[in-house]
RNA sequence: CGGGGUAUAGCCUAGUGGCUAAGGCGCCUGCUUUGGGAGCAGGAGAUCGCAGGUUCAAGUCCUGCUACCCCGACCA
């Protein structure tokens, strides 16, 4: 009776990782920072590409796939791309037995490959918009990386946009963000802020970078997706111009936006607890665990009032018949919760004698005892009110965990002496500033949140001059 | 890259230079069980991280190497 689990009060962090490990998501590989994605971990991923999927391609986009390997020469084009990724960059010097020419990058994102095929696809205003995806792994070779939240190879998305204006792809950008912010909130449960990043913590190669940012239990902030306004930079590196309704020659205009693997580690950290995994019914593999309860001498009986549940529900949701003879019920119970089933059926006898079922919900733990004609409709609400639950509960934490801070003795205390957490405060728009509150409390700025940055009054946090930002300033992942 | 730590069965751990390296979890077989991680009996499973050295004798002492973990630096 080992517990298996560390409690989230003792280490955060060894609860992170117990909970990968024991529900089976992932496992760690051979490779130093790299992981292994198990079934369970993958079908959260399954989850996340086709609920985006569906939503990129009704906003327009196709899918399309580009090569892993990419001169290292296009990754020097621009300027600050590269600077903002040589540290990280894994490049292949030898193939086929002898010394390449020029190495290859495993890509780290693909905007120089993809940007190198638009000058050749893109001629005229007639070619654009041009709105494509790709659904890929990428390699960062990270100093320090963490099961799902930073490793050395991961999955993602990226989407890569052209367009005439730059109107038009910054406003692809924002577009792509809220449907980064409506996924997260509305399929994972994840309740997102969304805004502009400072400049420090833009993408290399950007103009501005926007991203999704949620609270994980902690109070620490992730940043769970991003969406790049990329200006004419692109353009202007790899020579994209196009013939304008004016007939005159300009470059393009850029946008990119992705979200990782990274999203499973938000899921695990918004919602789980010291008994295990807990998902929202949208992205959960499963709907329920049906778990019969016997004695010997009734065994068949239950079995068949199990079935006959079964069938009903098999109609119209996704049950697992765990009916393994060789683990007690009370076995099951901790292992389906370990994994994040959001309900258990329980089917006994007594049950068989009424003529109900018990139906166990993940998230609350509440035990509803359910007639047997109602079993499928009371599961069907309960999926549903968890969904929501769920969100809500998320939000309703994160509110509890941000507080507006102006004063600067007191940001300091909130994040060196205190538990942390989001802190709304003014900021003048300088990044010594913003170096200053990073080097004495580890606190970033997460983002600048849209809607808030109108009549701003008063004065920096830091340095009390007259303040041009609100800023949620936050220790992050 | 810097500082610290660890390395014994799939996992966790015991092992004072001395006989055939011990236990728990898990796994396999059988029987009994089953409403919150069941019990009994039997069984399989180890080049003690790698390479050298000291010694009559090394899991244990010494040297070197490697890997992993923690802290720091780094990290759209």
């Amino acid at each position: 009776m080992a517990e298996k689990i560390t409690p989230r009060s003792e280490s955060y962090s060894d609860w992170y990782v117990d909970i990968v490990l024991n529900a089976k998501l992932a496992d760690y590989s051979p490779v130093k920072g790299c992981m292994v994605i198990r079934p369970r971990g993958y079908a959260l991923w399954e989850a996340i590409q086709s609920n985006l999927d569906k939503m990129f391609k009704a906003t327009g986009h196709s899918n399309a796939y580009f090569p892993m390997l990419i001169p290292e020469s296009f990754l020097k084009k621009e300027a600050e791309h590269v600077e903002g990724f040589s540290p990280e960059l894994a490049v292949v010097t030898h193939a086929g037995g002898s010394e390449l020419e020029e190495p290859l990058v495993l890509r780290p994102t693909s905007e120089t490959i993809i940007w190198s095929m638009y000058k050749k696809w893109i001629q005229s205003y007639r070619d654009l918009p041009l709105l494509l995806n790709q659904w890929a792994n990428v390699i960062r070779w990270e100093k320090r990386t963490r099961m799902f939240l930073r490793t050395t190879e991961f999955l993602w998305q990226e989407g890569h946009t052209a367009h005439e204006t730059s109107e038009e792809a910054e406003e692809e950008t924002i577009k792509m963000l809220n449907v980064y912010k409506e996924f997260a909130e509305g399929i994972l449960a994840v309740p997102v802020l969304t805004g502009v990043k400072s400049q420090s913590e833009k993408f290399a190669g950007a103009i501005n970078t926007y991203a999704i940012e949620a609270m994980m239990q902690d109070k620490k902030a992730l940043q769970a997706g991003t969406s790049h306004f990329l200006g004419q930079n692109f353009a202007k590196a790899f020579d994209v111009t196009f013939q304008t309704r004016e007939g005159k020659l300009d470059y393009v205009w850029a946008s990119s936006w992705g979200v990782s693997t990274r999203l499973i580690g938000a899921l695990i950290m918004t919602h789980s607890d010291d008994k295990g995994l807990v998902l929202p019914p949208k992205v959960a593999p499963q709907d329920a665990v049906l778990i019969p309860i016997y004695k010997a001498k009734n065994k068949d009986e239950v079995l068949d009032y199990a079935d006959s549940i079964y069938k009903i529900l098999a109609e119209k949701f996704r049950i697992v018949k765990d009916y393994d003879d060789t683990n007690s019920p009370g076995w099951k119970y901790s292992e389906w919760e370990m994994c994040g089933m959001p309900v258990r059926i329980e089917v006994g006898p007594r049950d068989m004698e009424n003529r109900k079922a018990v139906l166990v919900r993940r998230d609350s733990g509440e035990k509803i005892f359910v007639e047997f004609d109602k079993i499928s409709d009371t599961l069907d609400e309960i999926l549903k009110d968890m969904q929501v639950a769920l969100l809500e509960k998320a939000r309703a934490y994160r509110e509890e965990n941000t507080f507006e801070i102006n004063n600067y003795d007191e940001f300091l205390k909130f994040f060196n002496e205190g538990e942390g957490g989001f802190a709304e405060s003014l900021w003048c728009g300088s990044g010594e500033c913003e170096a200053k509150i990073k080097e004495a409390t580890k606190a970033t700025i997460r983002v600048l949140p849209f809607d808030r940055q109108e009549n701003i009054e008063g004065t920096c946090v830091c340095c009390n001059k007259k303040a041009k930002n609100l800023a949620i300033f936050a220790k992050s992942y």
